[in-house]
DNA sequence: CGGCTTTGACCAGCGC
DNA sequence: GCGCTGGTCAAAGCCG
């Protein structure tokens, strides 16, 4: 027997192990199993181990226990052991008493398992999250690695060479393929002097025109594990895995002492030199109260008048958690009160309320990409775009420019790197948009625009100033709900539209897809790589980054009516690559020197290859460049025939986006794709977070997408059998931001996140299942078997 | 009374 | 070094 129980001991021991428990846990096992040993009545120790119960069985109503329970389980066990001598003392005496103890022993002992049992949980359980988050984040770094690294090796190497190749296929066909040629911002003449002025030619120098407005040099500071160059951008969310950890335990919105120490560490000039600044993505958005709903729970902190704007900006940190790093800044905007700018700073580091996962992941998102791209004032005038969450965004850094602006805001933030959602939308096309203006060095006439600014524009903005030289990102909609304020939208089917160039209006942009971008005035140096020529080169010379190009296409145009797919399998080439000159043509829109009588306008993209020439389409390519005659050196332009144009509206861009960096960047557990032939109706797998009890299991929904996309949600429903308090029976979902909460920022990655959330985050007060909401409430031990039934009926449903 | 907002003070960074 | 600005803190006040 007590053979038996021992070898029960060691097993529960070993199973201990095999789940990853921390040091401090076996630590106590063992000091516990030393104490046992030292003991003369061998038998009450075993039958005390042999009784205690797994772990793993303790908590089935209890799947998460606070970390006191930890302490409390730690401190119980001396006295449980402490008792125990006393009662074996006394056992000749008074064996009826001894008797009892022993039982209290037990009983006590099996208690402080249990517990144990449970604070081992949660430990794996947040290690398990903490390690998925990490793992996001390298994939994030790694990604950016490769393009920044790629982009390195443009000037001296094959631009053929497959893992070029590879490169651009991952690179979005179009937001993220112009992102290429932004790099080349550094064509403001103060930036090119201060380029001028370095003495060495660095690495950095020599990639600065192909940088993204990526600060690899981060990147090769890891890679070379270099001690001395320690990364300066750190952040929560930007910090490699071994940061994340230090930085979300402590102070956050780092304190200016904790940039001081970090400073007077004498660790590195570069610290000095760029001190850390965190990642802040400023959200735009057209909102009548005083702040944007966006699921969390705010404090405010703070309020401050700040200059050029009567509107006082206040400060607020978030509450949903005591140490929460997270805090915002809203302020209305000067120009248009009824515009609301809200500045994110930080991540989260608490589980979020399932209506604000969509915004916190976006933000952190985008912050994350941000921190990972332009942080370092040897990159003065850096810039980048990507795609997120299905959005496009600008980042531009200026370390050297200290204060930088948001573009069109009273809201600034020195020094640090910001990335704008623009959600508003312009009531009318007359007024100087905010389309195609650019915040970056590239106009050192309006040098208070030269700085960190991101700009993302998911509408246009009247509210710009003519001077304002913002970039931004068309998208389809402004419309942003928020808070319960309703605005109206004004879809001006911009998305995948980019342009760079100045610009004085924004055309009628029905069915373009512009790819444009604006690297400079000038033509560069000759000693310094264009970065458009080298990316022109490369897209134009790997076939396989056009093959991708089409099938992306076709895919949409498949979706729609699939009269004109085959359209889509032509995609448009020719011209030169040659660098510096005469590959592009710089687009205008709105320019009053290229009348929009077209409404195709002067913003078609062309990609011109003189490397191969597999399809072209067409009078309208041959038409747009008549009246775009001005070929100017700098502007890479991609260019689709018109088929192709006229079939992709705004919602099926945009999906075709939801789809690029849903292959692209995955979120954990989901996976989705649009059905053959129709990018509206997607099918879509969420699997069961680990560690609950939908683990394992694999849902199948379907997502129904309108033309009203983003700015109406999708119709969502499991098809699988689901047993949810917010599932109903025909598998449609009871999910706020499905519903009253929607945002356009909320992408299919977004969707499914939050649904996939939802699993393990119920709200039994909305049921839309009553018997599953009711059990979640009263028997949770009952609910997660009928959800492990759910799970297991899911490997078999077709 | 507790939680939240307001508001003035304080500090740091930055430009001149 | 000084002034300006942004950001934070904490006491005071407000409110439910």
């Amino acid at each position: 027997m007590e053979e038996a129980l021992r070898i029960r001991s060691d097993h529960h021991q070993q199973q201990h192990r095999s789940h990853g428990i921390d040091e401090e846990e076996k630590r106590l096992i063992d000091s516990d199993h030393h104490a046992h040993d030292n003991k003369e009545d061998h038998e009450t120790v075993v039958k005390t181990i042999g009784n205690k119960r797994p772990y793993d069985e303790s908590n089935d109503e209890n799947p998460s226990s606070p970390k006191q329970k930890h302490l409390t389980s730690t401190k119980q066990e001396p006295a449980v052991v402490s008792h125990m001598e006393k009662s074996t003392m006394e056992f000749d005496h008074t064996k009826a008493s001894s008797s009892c103890q022993k039982k209290e022993q037990d009983d006590q002992l099996e208690s402080a398992r249990a517990e144990m049992g449970e604070v081992r949980e949660e430990n794996q359980r947040l290690k398990i999250y903490l390690d998925r988050i990490m793992k996001d984040y390298k994939t994030l770094r790694m990604q950016f690695y490769d393009i920044v690294q790629q982009e390195a090796k443009k000037p001296t190497t094959d631009h053929s060479s497959n893992d070029h190749h590879r490169e651009m296929e991952e690179e979005e066909p179009s937001d993220d393929l112009v992102s290429l040629s932004l790099g080349r911002s550094s064509s403001d003449s103060k930036k090119h002097e201060d380029q001028k002025n370095k003495t060495t030619p660095s690495p950095d120098d020599r990639d600065k025109g192909l940088s993204l407005g990526l600060d690899y040099r981060k990147f090769e500071a890891s890679k070379s594990s270099d001690a001395t160059q320690p990364l300066p951008n750190l952040s929560p969310e930007n910090s490699s895995e071994d940061q994340a950890p230090k930085e979300e335990a402590g102070e956050t919105w780092p304190p200016s002492k904790v940039l001081k120490m970090m400073k007077s560490s004498g660790e590195d000039e570069i610290l000095q030199q760029n001190p850390v600044k965190k990642a802040r993505v400023s959200v735009r958005a057209r909102c009548d109260t005083p702040t944007m709903n966006d699921g969390c729970q705010w404090r405010k902190y703070g309020q401050k008048i700040s200059k050029g704007n009567p509107c006082p900006r206040a400060y607020y940190r978030c509450t949903v958690a005591p140490s929460c790093p997270v805090r915002k800044q809203v302020q209305r905007c000067a120009e248009d009160m009824s515009i609301l700018i809200t500045t994110y700073e930080g991540n989260h580091n608490h589980p979020l309320p399932v209506s604000a996962t969509a915004m916190a992941s976006t933000t952190s998102a985008a912050a994350s990409m941000l921190l990972s791209g332009p942080s370092s004032s040897s990159h003065p005038a850096s810039s980048t775009s990507a795609n997120l969450h299905g959005l496009n965004f600008y980042l531009s850094d200026n370390s050297k420019t200290k204060q930088f602006y948001l573009p069109n805001s009273s809201l600034s933030a020195p020094s640090h790197p910001t990335i704008t959602l623009d959600l508003t939308t312009a009531p009318s096309s007359s007024s100087s948009s905010h389309f195609g203006r650019f915040a970056t060095a590239n106009y050192p006439q309006n040098q208070r625009y030269n700085s960190s600014t991101t700009s993302l524009n998911f509408g246009s903005s009247s509210e710009i100033s003519n001077n304002n030289n913002s970039m931004s990102w068309g998208s389809t909609s402004g419309l942003l709900n928020y808070g319960g304020t309703t605005t109206h939208p004004f879809i001006k089917n911009q998305i995948g539209s980019l342009n760079l160039a100045r610009q004085q209006q924004q055309p009628p942009m029905e069915n373009n897809v512009t790819y444009q971008s604006y690297m400079q005035q000038q033509p560069p140096k000759n000693n310094i790589p264009d970065p458009i020529a080298a990316a022109t080169k490369a897209i134009t010379a790997d076939p396989s980054f056009q093959s991708a190009l089409v099938a992306a296409l076709t895919s949409i145009i498949g979706g729609g009516d699939g009269s004109s797919g085959g359209g889509a399998n032509h995609l448009v080439t020719g011209g030169d690559n040659n660098n510096n000159n005469n590959f592009g043509q710089k687009l205008k829109w709105g320019d009053q020197q290229f009348p929009l009588a077209s409404g195709y306008s002067s913003s078609q993209a062309v990609l011109k290859s003189s490397n191969t020439n597999i399809g072209c389409a067409s009078s309208y390519l041959n038409k747009s460049s008549t009246t775009t005659n001005s070929t100017q050196p700098g502007i890479l332009v991609l260019r689709f025939p018109q088929q192709v144009i006229a079939m992709t509206t705004p919602s099926r861009k945009r999906l075709m986006r939801d789809f690029k960096r849903l292959q692209q960047d995955p979120p954990a557990g989901i996976s989705g794709a649009p059905q053959d032939n129709n990018i509206m109706l997607w099918n879509a797998v969420i699997f069961g977070p680990d560690d609950t009890p939908w683990d394992g299991g694999t849902f199948k929904l379907t997502l129904q997408f309108t033309e009203d996309y983003p700015n109406k949600p999708p119709t969502v429903r499991f098809v699988s059998r689901m047993f949810h308090p917010n599932i109903y029976a025909d598998g449609s979902i009871c999910l706020d931001i499905l519903q009253n909460q929607w945002s356009p920022i909320y992408d299919v990655a977004a969707i499914l996140t939050s649904i996939q959330s939802l699993l393990c985050d119920p709200n039994p007060n909305s049921p839309a299942n009553s018997e599953a909401a009711r059990m979640f409430s009263e028997n949770k031990r009952e609910y997660n078997r009928r959800v492990r039934e759910i799970v297991e009926q899911s490997w078999t449903a077709d």
